[in-house]
DNA sequence: ACCCAGGTGGCCC
DNA sequence: GGGCCACATGGG
């Protein structure tokens, strides 16, 4: 099977238009933090907490003590790594982009990577979803769960981060909705299937794993 | 009492 | 460069 046909297979079964909800550059850099590792709904319930304090802004969080951000990011979990890195972020914008995200995120994708990486707590897949989700910009994110999902289906063996990268961007269209669909239904299918049994829902429900072909353990994604 | 969750960084060899 | 580990809360 090509990755097109998976792709294709995986979009008739799950809607993933409203993967990451539309929010503003700089609520998706710090969802893209509090995500890390965490349930989307830990991540959401600090944001909307954040939110109602008026302190999703840049300057406010530059401006709060970070025990009182510990406090509000705990329920996202690793909360003094998180808390650190949220407020390096806004120190940084304040100080190199007068405050502004759109400073960072506008400019030549190789760059911004560069200036985002260089910050505490904000890794390739972070770096590569605030470049896609916040920025708008053509960077595939290649989690573990898209290397799972690429290794069960027989595409692709590498659990490499830039080889998996090198894979999908050579295989997709270069454009942000598509890279951000496709990733999404990866991941989407990956977490979906096989919570507890030995055999995912598409084996259980027609034999053999939709996707590998294949039946028992071997043809489950996780 | 486990296991898992939309990673990162530090340390060691 | 890879392997191992701490980081931490919330839900099943």
């Amino acid at each position: 099977m090509r990755l097109e046909e998976l792709v294709r297979r995986l979009g008739s079964r799950y809607d993933v238009e409203r993967w990451w909800p539309a929010e503003s550059p700089w609520e998706i850099m710090v969802g893209a933090i509090l995500v890390q590792r965490t349930a989307w709904e830990n991540a959401t319930m600090v944001l909307d907490d954040l939110r109602a304090r008026g302190l999703l802004e840049v300057d406010a969080i530059d401006d709060l003590p970070l025990e009182r951000l510990e406090r509000l990011v705990r329920p996202a979990g690793f909360y003094r790594q998180k808390a650190r890195s949220i407020k390096a972020m806004a120190a940084h914008l304040r100080g190199a982009h007068r405050s502004d995200p759109l400073g960072l995120l506008s400019k030549h994708p190789g760059s911004a990577r560069k200036e985002l990486l260089s910050l505490p707590g904000v890794g390739k897949e972070t770096a590569d979803a605030i470049l896609l989700f916040a920025g708008r910009r053509p960077r595939f994110i290649a989690a573990a769960y898209v290397s799972r999902v690429l290794s069960r289906t027989g595409l692709f063996a590498s659990q490499d981060y830039d080889e998996v990268q090198r894979y999908m961007e050579a295989r997709l269209e270069p454009d942000p909705s598509t890279y951000a669909r496709c990733y999404a239904l990866m991941v989407q299918h990956a977490r979906s299937t096989c919570r507890t049994r030995p055999l995912c829902d598409n084996c259980v429900l027609m034999d053999a794993c939709a996707f590998t072909g294949r039946t028992g353990r071997e043809g489950c994604l996780r």
